[in-house]
DNA sequence: ATGTTTCATGCAACCGGTTGCAGCTCGCGA
DNA sequence: TCGCGAGCTGCAACCGGTTGCATGAAACAT
């Protein structure tokens, strides 16, 4: 068995509230007595119990992250950036994967509810209401995914798809496809409606495909459909959809950029190495861990403001997109 | 507030103790009482706080997973099949990153010692005698590591870099490099002394590049050298360092596979999507992750068995590796 | 009618800490 | 010399559950 403060305070002669007060409230406690004490501890390899003192102050200090897909390379950034941004705040996260599944989110999000001050929840895949009943439970921040009455990050992705169909015009593409995302989410959805004003704006056709997992096989998968529609340039719900197109053109004999011009979202490094290297839609992933952290430890403090944050993206233009063919 | 168990109690009409057994030994209380307690519960949107219920029973039915880098596509496949599998046995995975700093490391085993049963280290980057030491305050399952006393799960790098450097010597390449991990890691030792004796009995020449962060960057950073070597057929950490050095390479003007043949070691996805197609050794990752969840749940059962599991690697052959020019 | 089980529930201690309050000691100023 | 405040420390209740034991009632056997 592990040392108690009991154990501790029994062998350095003080009552078990000293203990205590030794490791949480040191100051109030004769320097003297704080060093005796602190030695027995170290002597018995004693370690405050976290789980027992957050039974009474209320604070674990620990957040939780959800993320539909871990494997994902659009999260780890934001993971990390959460994580250490959470470290100097004093604050450790620990992530969950939720395998895209809606019930095994909610499962997670249950579980975590006492056992951390609050939790990150990016791209929930969960319904609304069910979000809102889970809310009254633990604080919540909200990323990528409009929820009123929570606090939530955005990134523009309307602005992004814009930027992306204007770029492909530009480049003289008079015939577009989207490849969006999973049904359940509210991203693709964003996309959808950003992506047909501004396709429609520019005079051009927009053709949607899809719903598609949002991985390279989502891609992979999605490549016939592209070569069928005639589209010769394309908008995907994320690098690792355009990643696995741009192979399954290239299985068809369909060169990129020379056939059909491809855009991503999301600046992956994968992409970054990708050849052709991608053009995509960069989002401002670790800002938004950080900002989530911040967010979060506030509506820990005071209860829950409902900030809406809006960040930036900017479109990458590297080489997966080209001049049309007269 | 949330509901506790003694709000319900007051609700229903019974003892606090008659509402604990109705969630956790249903059998010992009448069925009609049961009946009435659970719906006064879930009037009251009562939930068991599991923390505190920790606290006695000594089981969280939690375990952690502290992996090195989070977005390393090596770890995903293993979180995921400890995630599912762990589900199976009504046990939450939490994942934690270190961000490869063997201080974070210990700061976050220590902060989980008593909120999970028992921690998966894979890869750690901390020295056997801390780890040891944190081994009093919970149990571990170690992957990637050899440390004796400890529950182990292996993956024959050995073999594999055996596997890849006779690949390389019957393509004809005389002149081979080894682009070799991080320093702390465990993996990389054991690949350089296999690649080193693999390399000797076939006659061919070998030389060490490295240390090399355990990255696309470590790998574009490592690519001047293997071009100053002179080899010709080169074995890499994993396949993020393969991609990273690919493009280094060709940079340079140097081609993969015409003029250098290289060898990944992981076989994931980004490999597989890399172009040319990594060449790799395969590590049974997703079945590392069962048999670790398998393992720790077991020594959080009995108290400590110290297992050495050994998983076969294989190698698979794709483009990014030919015969050597003559 | 009595003794013995069985079943359901209550009681109270306990898990490992925290914290408001009270009491003690000491030094200082009057 | 006394009173007072400051500084430490102890006491005990509490956080939200669990669980061994005791109690009481009903069911059964004799």
């Amino acid at each position: 068995m592990t040392a108690t403060i009991r154990d501790v305070a029994r062998a350095s002669g003080v009552h078990v509230s000293t203990v205590s007060r030794t490791f949480s409230a040191p100051h109030l406690v004769n320097a003297e007595t704080r060093n005796r004490v602190l030695a027995v501890a170290e002597d018995l390899g004693y370690r405050p119990n976290r789980a027992a003192r957050a039974l009474t102050t209320g604070r674990t200090h620990n957040i939780g992250l959800i993320v539909a897909d871990i494997s994902n390379p659009f999260f780890p950034p934001l993971i990390k950036a959460a994580q250490a941004h959470a470290r100097t705040r004093d604050y450790h996260v620990f992530v969950a994967d939720t395998d895209e599944d809606p019930q095994v989110e909610e499962e997670l999000i249950q579980t975590l509810t006492k056992q951390v001050d609050g939790v990150l929840l990016c791209s929930p895949r969960l319904s609304n209401r069910v979000i809102e009943r889970l809310h009254a439970d633990v604080p919540f921040v909200v990323v990528n995914r409009r929820i009123k009455g929570m606090p939530t990050i955005l990134m523009d992705v309307a602005q992004g798809a814009r930027l992306a169909i204007e770029h492909l015009t530009g480049l003289g593409h008079r015939r577009l496809a989207l490849a969006a995302g999973p049904s359940g989410s509210w991203t693709s959805g964003q996309m959808r409606e950003a992506a047909a004003a501004a396709a429609a704006a520019s005079g051009a056709e927009l053709v949607i495909l899809g719903p598609n997992a949002p991985t390279e096989q989502g891609g992979l998968a999605v490549a016939a459909e592209v070569v069928a529609s005639g589209a010769t340039g394309v908008l995907t719900y994320n690098d690792l959809v355009a990643i696995g197109l741009i192979e399954g053109l290239y299985e068809r004999g369909v060169r990129v950029p020379d056939d059909v011009s491809v855009v991503g979202v999301d600046d992956t490094l994968s992409g970054r190495l990708n050849r052709p290297k991608l053009t995509t839609v960069a989002m401002p992933t670790s800002a938004a861990g950080r900002i989530a952290v911040d967010l979060l430890l506030q509506s820990v403090g005071d209860g829950g403001t409902s900030t809406l944050t809006t960040l930036e993206t900017r479109l990458v233009v590297r080489e997966s997109t080209g001049e049309a063919r007269s």
